[in-house]
DNA sequence: TAAGATTGTCGAATCGTTTCGACAACCCGT
DNA sequence: ACGGGTTGTCGAAACGATTCGACAATCTTA
């Protein structure tokens, strides 16, 4: 591999010249600067980034800390990734993966190795050690997510509490007066859930609705046993809200194992992304959580910070409902649910 | 940051002598073991990776060009990605994505430049230039996917040829005759539809079956519009098979759209991931290509070389089916076809 | 006790790029 | 022709970890 120093032997010349002559960054002859680019033709010269980064002190490469999978439903994310990589990309850098749930001293190593210029969180705790292991120390980093104590923090989020809010909206507005709520315990990390549950809180206060909760985890499968225990006790449900991960998959599961069409005798309606809405059958009516936009924002709010602006900017992105297939006004009639016809699933 | 030139400062010994302690490479008498590792923790010193890599000649990491998004399906290949950094990261290796359509001269770059010690490429072509601009130089690369000339070559794929006709013989053996069968064009890129459209020619020369093909691109409207186009003009199919992308989405939204139900109706089935197949209703019933192998696999190869050894193997992961609930024997009279019920999908 | 081996420490060089100060050589106007 | 400015080039010194040869000081063995 062809270094500056065989340039500059082979043009005849320094290697401050060649330098020079390379970047522009002093006025060096027309003969010298032929010289110099005909023997880095010859010669196949690209600087090479170890030395420059050496000198410079940076790596160029943002890291992004993803303890994945977090559950089997998140790789919706692929999209929040792609955003990232691409805003980071385009700054000419690099974005480093780290696949796993890396403990706070191993992520103080990745800034003091400088291994990385920067850091984005996600998937935050309410109360995370690792962001509380970087705040205070002037290490440039960014979280997509939120914990419950943000002074100082550069952060990109989703509007959680609107988003549910919305979607209870919706419910009523079409007519619905008993929802089943598929919900993760407000108490449970990370910290996006207390938000869902926030919404959900403004809603019971604001609408005359009766609101069946269940508490269940992110999979399949507990959206299945979650719409089953509802729809047990509580057959009059006209409408599931599923506000986690791939529980809306199990919903639809469990309505179709029951024979309940959606929307004509069940609506559904999530939390879910435009790509993940548009994969089920019918297309779900869901707040659309913009993970490519969070992504771009996360990364430029790091970026900023590497340029040297003091960024505290802690911005909650609104939320939309999107209407699509799999929400209907209720018919008070059509329906029959008979109890004994509960499937296996 | 504090640099081995202050702790050796602090400890009252050369560097080298700190460094030696540090690393146990030379014998070091414990009295100065025990100031030099009092000093690290004093200052907190951690080695910069920096000139650990500038020494060494290696940045310690692997670039992984992932052209995004391919197609708004392929997000399923997060299980690819994530999969591939769990390998890079296990062998203290980053993964650095670079998530567009990099021209071969910047990849060339990238190694010269030493940002990258090993390349994975992905989304081959069957003629490849990124390929061939690697080819034949002693950077250390690997492909996930196939070009049509393999020569000296480490590579990882999927036995798509196979998986093609694993799902012809299990529709023929449920006793189908009919199939629909939603197809790239053999001649497209990237490299595996070739294979897929092999698997076809040869399940046509092997079993007594109607196969009408329909050839369309990897979108969830795609899938639609051929489904629509194929029971169109061949009312008597009783089985799909779509094999790209997310078109399997769009053959389920056909049928519904026409109240044809899956498997009962028409038989389903694709070539997907485990993942995605669950998320359909019902299941697919699916040759599952086995993303999170190839991924484990590809860094795998690509960390061989780095290691100095010769590495050519190319592995052909083989096919499996998965037989869900989207796949039954055709019921020969209870299906009736309006043909005059085709809704606007 | 002298020769030889071992142990512990140091200084200097290396990796490749970038920057800084120095210093000629030249051009300008008076 | 002489000061003052510009232009072009060079050498040396960073950046931080690592390695190598040298060389004392200590220990071993005949």
């Amino acid at each position: 591999m062809a270094t500056i120093k065989d340039v500059a032997l082979r043009a005849g010349v320094s290697q401050s010249t060649v330098f020079y002559a390379l970047s522009g960054k002093r006025s060096v002859s027309q003969a010298v600067r032929d010289r110099v680019s005909e023997a880095v033709s010859e010669l196949g010269y690209t600087a090479s980034a170890l030395g420059q980064r050496l000198r410079g002190g940076r790596s160029r490469t943002i890291g992004m800390v993803c303890p994945w999978p977090y559950s089997t439903s998140d790789w919706l994310v692929m999209e929040l990734l792609s955003a990232t990589a691409e805003t980071v990309n385009q700054a000419d850098h690099m974005l480093g993966f780290y696949m796993r749930q890396l403990e706070p001293n191993e992520i103080l190593e990745l800034v003091q190795n400088q291994v990385a210029d920067g850091l984005i969180l996600m998937q935050i705790r309410r109360k995370d050690p690792r962001v509380e292991a970087l705040r205070g120390t002037d290490y440039p980093f960014a979280i997509i997510g939120r914990t419950t104590d943000l002074t100082g923090l550069a952060m990109v989020d989703f509007d959680y509490e609107q988003a549910s809010y919305l979607a209870f909206e919706h419910l009523v507005s079409l007519g619905h007066a008993n929802i089943g709520f598929i919900a993760p315990s407000g108490n449970d990390d990370p910290g996006y859930l207390i938000h869902i549950h926030h919404g959900f809180e403004r809603a019971r206060a604001a609408f005359e609705v009766t609101i069946n909760r269940f508490e269940c985890g992110p999979t399949i499968e507990d959206g299945i046993a979650a719409t089953s225990a509802l729809l047990e006790d509580n057959p009059q449900i006209t409408a599931f809200f599923t506000a986690r991960g791939s529980t809306h998959i199990g919903v639809l599961h469990a309505l179709h194992a029951r024979n309940l069409r959606v929307p004509d005798d069940c609506s559904v309606i999530a939390i879910s992304t435009a790509q993940g809405a548009d994969w089920t059958i019918p297309r779900l009516t869901s707040v659309d959580v913009p993970l490519a936009q969070m992504g771009h924002i996360g990364a430029q709010l790091v970026l900023r910070k590497l340029a040297g602006e003091t960024v505290t900017d802690q911005i909650l992105l609104p939320a939309h409902l999107t209407i699509r297939d799999s929400t209907s006004a209720p018919k008070p009639t059509g329906r029959t649910y008979a109890k004994g016809s509960r499937s296996k699933a």
